[in-house]
Parts: C-alpha cells; sequence; structure tokens
DNA sequence: CAATGAATGCACTTCCATTGCATTGATTTT
DNA sequence: AAAATCAATGCAATGGAAGTGCATTCATTG
C-alpha cells in the first residue's frame, strides 16, 4: 500500500502541495471532472497552475483527457483497466444527457471496429450518450 | 431530378444567393468540412452569415456537425443512408491522422455498444482514427 | 548559505462559437 | 404600386476555453 507521495514520485512527478490536493480531488470524484470544475474546488488557487497540474500527470500517464463532445474538456484518473499509455486506450466514455456528467466505463472496451480499404486504424473514441445509471432511477 | 432550390424548399429552406453557394460547395466536397473551410471558399461574404447558414441547414436536417475531436466543429451534407433526423445517427466518422481530414463513412453503421445496468443509450458518436485510403498509398 | 531548476501566479493572447443590433432585401398585404 | 412585415445579412462585440511568456517564489542540493 503506497502513499500517494510514493505513488507520484514512482511516476516521476514531484510532489507540491497542490497535487496533492488536485490528486486527491481527482481520487474522490467518481466522475470524469472539467479544470472548471477543479478550480472551483480550489478557489485559491490559480487556474493556469491548476491546468498545468493535471497536463503534468497527464504527461505523465497517470490522467486522461475525455472528449465527450461538450467542447469542454474532461479529465479523470487513468485506474485499474485503463491503459493509457498504451497508444489505443480503449474504453469507453457515458455521458448522461440529464445530468451531464461523464465517466469512465472502464471495464468497457470496446469492440472492434472494421473500416474500408485503404484505411488504417490507429485509435478509437466512443462515447455513448443517455441517462446514467444515477438519473434512470435504478 | 429536383433542383437543389426545389430540394431547400421542400426542407422549408428560404432559398437565397449564399445559401445555394453554401449548398453547392458542401455538395461538391467529399470531406466535412470547417466554417473556416467556408469562409475561405467564400471571402466576400461575411463569417456570421456563413456560421447561420449551416446552422439553418443543420436546423433543418440536411447538414449534421461532426465531433472528430479536433476541437473544431465539422459539418457535412446529410447524403444516402444519413439518417439524422432519427436521433440516433449512427454511422461512423474517419479522422486521418495524416491529412486531418475527416470524413462519414456513412455506409459503416456502428455496432450496438453494450452499457451497464441501470445506463440508458441514447446516442453514440464513434470517431476512429488512423490513416485514410488516400494517404496509405492505396 | 549560495546556486540551480522547477513550480507557481499573473497577465496576456489566440481561437472559435455565439449573440445583439442595425441594415438590407424579399414577400405579402392593402 | 406603395406600405408593411418578416427574414437574411453585415458588422461589432462578447464569451468560453486553451495555451503561453515571464517574473517570482519555492525546494533541493552542493
Ligand atoms: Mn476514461
Ligand atoms: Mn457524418
Ligand atoms: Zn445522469
Ligand atoms: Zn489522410
Amino acid at each position: 500500500m503506497k502513499t500517494i507521495e510514493q505513488f507520484l514520485e514512482s511516476k516521476d512527478i514531484r510532489v507540491t502541495a497542490m497535487r496533492l490536493l488536485v490528486y486527491k480531488f481527482l481520487a474522490e470524484k467518481e466522475v470524469t471532472v472539467t479544470l472548471s470544475d477543479i478550480e472551483n474546488a480550489f478557489a485559491k488557487a490559480d487556474r493556469t497552475t491548476l491546468y498545468r497540474t493535471v497536463k503534468t500527470f497527464e504527461d505523465k500517464g497517470i490522467v486522461h483527457q475525455i472528449d465527450d463532445g461538450t467542447g469542454i474538456t474532461k479529465y479523470a484518473l487513468c485506474e485499474k483497466g485503463c491503459n493509457c499509455e498504451i497508444e489505443t486506450d480503449l474504453h469507453l466514455h457515458f455521458h448522461c444527457n440529464n445530468c451531464g456528467e461523464t465517466v469512465c466505463l472502464t471495464e468497457h472496451k470496446i469492440p472492434q471496429i472494421k473500416v474500408p480499404d485503404g484505411f488504417v486504424s490507429e485509435n478509437v473514441n466512443l462515447v455513448v450518450k443517455g441517462i446514467c445509471d444515477k438519473c434512470s432511477g435504478q
């Protein structure tokens, strides 16, 4: 059982107070978050610092971006089953049209997609939209 | 064989010179286009007019937007096999990492995607990235 | 303690989408 | 045909978000 500090250092990420806070914030969220979400959670922190913090996390492979079609970049920690470091991170994402939240369905892999002759598939982004489990009253 | 004028009118779109030009531009393009692409093609026209022209086309169901993950909205005419008016337009899109162009693969339908219990799927956006047929030297 | 390099904060820029409003243009009504 | 009406257009401005430059602060180390 590593501490967060040890984990970050193992990923070659220097530990700072801000980075610890942002990491914990991401870890306790079960949904993807926007930069504004983080900004609102830490009103005293500068937006640029937060921006560069998640960017560092992304560069070091512990956070991945999600483009869910809302036009706003979402972020989430890479967790069990999320292989972002491998070029093709093939888990799918679900965007709720009701509450507006987007979640990683890490355990749901994207099926093989056929493309026409001459096309070479390197990566796939798949976003399912609909009603999430919380909003469907389940 | 309808004329373009008749087609637009059948879709409840008032015919103007600008709309005819933009429609023809979209029709002769075999790839998706950005607003800037249209702007460059009609240097004399105002950006806002072009923006509202494609928006009108979209509202009337003859154009659909594509979010290919580049952060810039793409547009394409709805053609044979494209059922945008139906809530679930399920054809896939291909973005070429080499030439940067995005195409509708209208004939390639998106397979049924399983989501966990409690989630309700209403729509799917699937973008495949890789090398297109022109760039792969096929 | 001095020196070095990274992290942070502030200001600024860029890019694209979107809107307000006045004007132009077309269509309908009298 | 003239007047009235409504939509389309052009110009200016706004808004939202990503990204950058640079000076300052902070932490590490020799
Ligand atoms: Mn994810
Ligand atoms: Mn399409
Ligand atoms: Zn929901
Ligand atoms: Zn290409």
